[in-house]
Order: structure tokens, then sequence, then C-alpha cells
RNA sequence: GGGGAUGUAGUCCAAUGGUACGACACCUGCCUCCAGAGCAGGUAAUGGCUGUUCGAAUCAGUCCGUCCCCA
């Protein structure tokens, strides 16, 4: 009946996320888990749009202890960045504020390549693109490193191919399904490096990946490496959230390539209006006598989701405009406006913190550094076992 | 390397030499507080080149892409 599909390549339908949990095999998150994170706690956590993970506890417990911890959390350049992308990063931001953990960030430009119908100067292009918009978010420059797999394949290739000896054919298959051509078939070798990094340039310690549910494959492939690799590293933990909802509704996540228009990171306040009380379907009533009458749905308004989501940080304010809405007094247009302006708000901080000028200036403080490539890296002529 | 199949709009697909069909998606209008739903309208395609023909998506040649079998 409610078909769905979730994975990395495809999601579609509207997804039974308590069911996806039995599907993968990951656990729902407990009040008590949810104690342990940094307070105040995120409002992405309060109210669960992270509603799921794996391994979660030696993450929080080392972090309360003031140990070494990690963030992973990544993103595929295959086009601009809109309100969905952002998300993760913002909360990888809280934990590095809060816990001070490093913040690794790889860019699978590569992977884009291989699964999507563009070029690499295009892919290139978005790279850059999407560089700033990752910027913007405010990362600590000496605890964060982006890592590009193309532009940093000295550090990721030796340790994908070291990772991909482990990994069988068999296991890539039932996984992601028969690769369409045998880069993507290596992918998850690269995927499972991502992960890895910051463990092999810091030292074992806990490292929490935030996604959304449909990236929750790469980690589980990880951590299957992990186990068996004799690299000294820890599983990593998945952290996994919900989709930020499409404007046009259902349960599927905001996309770009999709039909629905989602809202950009670049979009301008006007036009944020606009795409809400165009497109944003709502839970509101046929015209404004049953609306006073009956009132709205706020679960299935993705305005006021947008809101709850993320776009609201007041809880009071969040209670207040459900319960307007749900008697009648906040119309569906009012409504609508209110959550446009929070996105405007929230995307003119963001794009002021953009940064401006050459990328390779404005990248390169986040770039890892030669000593800590020097860590991962095999040094195939430093050596002095050619002897004769 | 050999053999076979296939290529039509964003997607799926029809048309055996004669106006390129339809669906989904998208856009516009009506209706709605808005969106959706509903109704009315609209945009959009024959992989490239050469040839045969009055006329080619259709036949031939060639190139390109994709898939399958064999080596």
């Amino acid at each position: 009946m409610d078909d769905f599909t979730v994975t990395p390549y495809t999601v579609e339908g509207d997804v039974d996320y308590d069911r996806l949990l039995d599907q993968f095999g990951a656990d729902r998150l407990t009040d008590e888990q949810l104690q342990n994170f940094p307070h105040p706690t995120h409002r992405l956590l309060r109210r669960r749009v992270f509603y799921a993970g794996r391994d979660v506890d030696r993450f929080t417990a080392a972090a309360a202890r003031g140990e070494t911890v990690s963030v992973v959390t990544g993103r595929g350049p295959s086009g601009p960045m809109h309100l969905g992308h952002v998300y993760p990063f913002y909360f990888a931001k809280y934990l590095q504020d809060e816990l001070g953990a490093y913040v690794y960030i790889p860019l699978s430009d590569d992977e884009k390549y291989f699964s999507k119908d563009l070029t690499f100067d295009e892919i290139h292009e978005y790279t850059r693109q999407n560089v700033r918009d990752i910027l913007a978010v405010g990362f600590d420059p000496e605890r964060t490193r982006l890592v590009v797999d193309t532009a940093d394949a000295d550090v990721v290739y030796p340790v994908a191919a070291e990772l991909a000896k482990e990994l069988t054919p068999a296991a890539v298959e039932a996984t992601y399904g028969t690769p369409p051509n045998v880069g993507l078939g290596f992918y998850p070798a690269v995927q499972a490096t991502h992960l890895l990094l910051p463990q092999l340039v810091h030292g074992r310690h806990p490292t929490l990946v935030p996604i959304a549910v449909d990236q929750d494959p790469h980690v589980r492939v990880c951590r299957d490496i992990a186990a068996k690799q004799r690299h000294d590293v820890e599983k990593p933990a998945a952290l996994l959230s919900r989709f930020l909802p499409r404007l046009g509704g259902g349960g599927g996540k905001m996309s770009t390539s999709d039909d629905a228009p989602g809202i950009l990171l670049s979009d301008d306040r006007e036009t944020v209006r606009e795409k809400v009380q165009r497109h944003a379907y709502s839970g509101g009533r046929d015209d404004v006598d049953a609306h006073r009458e009956h009132g709205g749905d706020p679960t299935v308004d993705v305005a006021y989701q947008l809101l709850a989501y993320f776009f609201e940080e007041s809880d009071e304010t969040l209670d207040r405009l459900a319960a307007d809405y749900r008697s009648g007094e906040l119309l569906s247009g009012e409504l609508k406006a209110y959550a446009a302006d929070r996105i405007a708000d929230f995307l003119e901080g963001h794009q002021r913190r953009r940064p401006e000028g050459p990328i390779a200036d404005v990248v390169e403080p986040y770039r890892l550094t030669e000593a800590e490539r020097a860590r991962v890296r095999p040094d195939v002529f430093g050596g002095e076992s050619d002897r004769e």
C-alpha cells in the first residue's frame, strides 16, 4: 500500500520512517540518548528530525568525558544547494561549537560524475559554489577539513584501495544494487574512506555521521569494513534524519532534480515568499469559512513543517502557531507568509556569511595540511628499503 | 575482437514511406485565504551526418551512445 523506496540513489513515495528502521536495522533515538547531547539540545534533535542512529552512545559518552570526537557529513556537488542540504552542516557546527569536534566534509565529485549526466567541469563549478555555502555555516578552520575526492586523491585513493580489497562485489550489489559502471562499484570504498579519515588523521576516536536516512547504507558498509580492517579505528556512529519536506508535500525529500522546485540557498526574500506561497502544500481548508470553523492541520502543512524542522527556533512560537492553526484563527496564507519570512531571515544570515574572493584562498584554511596528509598517505619513495 | 538489440519531449511510450499519438511531469488561466484537488488551455521530441524517394521516425550507409550474448 504505502509504497516507498529509500536508497542513496532514489527516494520515492510516502516514507514510513519507522518501517525504514526495521529495514535498515537502526535504532530509534531514546529520550535518554537525546539528553546525552550538549545542552541546550539542538532543535533538530529536540524535534526528532534526527530520529534514529547506530552506536550514538559511545560518541556522546566520549564527548562528555572531553575526549576527541569527530563528525563527518558530506555533499555530492551535483547542483546548487537548497534548504534540504544545509541543515546537517548547521548541526555539525553545533557539535563543533559544543564539543570541539573535528568536522570532516567530503565532497564526492567523482561519485556525481559516475552517477549523473554531468561533466567534471560542471561538477567542479558546483563544487566551488557548494564550498562557499558550506563555509557560510561558520566552521572553525582549525578543526574543519573539506576533502574533495579528485583534488585530495593523494590521501583518499591509497586508503580507498586498502578498503576496497575488503569489499566484495556481492556486498556492494546487496547494498546498492548492480552498479551501472565500475566507478560506482568502487565508490563505496571511497565513501568508507571519508568516514574513517578523521580517525586516520587524528588517531582512534568516536566519529558521528549525521545524515539523512537515505545515506545510511554508506555507513553500514563502512562499519562492516571497519570491523574487519587491521586499521586501528572504531566503527563510525550514525545519526539519521528525516527528509526536509518537499514544497509539494508527500513523503519524499526536497530535490532540485525533481519536479517540485526547492528553495535554494541563493534565493532572496521575494523568491522565497513566492515559492512558499505558490508551491507549498497546505493543511488548510477549502475556503476561509471552512477553515475558520474547522481549523487547519499543521502535520501535513509544509510551511508549518519547515518551521518545525528547522526554521523556527522558539518552541513556544511553534506551539502557538500550531494551536492557532488548528483553531482556525491562523489562515494558511498567513502561516505561509510567516514561514517564508523565517526562512528568508535564515537565508539572509547565511548569504551574508558566504565567503567572497578567490576560491583557492577561501578553501585553503580548510584543506588537509601537509602534515595531516603525511600521516595518512604512504610514502612510496621516501623509505630506505631500496638498497641492493 | 565477433554477433545481436536498441536510440522519439524532463520521464514512459505510439506511429511498417504520407499532418509524429498518448500519459505523467512542467507552465498559464479559472476556482481557493494559500497550496492541493477539480476544470480549461499551453510549452516541449524522432542521437549525428550522408544517401534512396515527390515525400523518411520508418529504407540504406556511416558515426556516436546504451544494453545483451560470445571471445
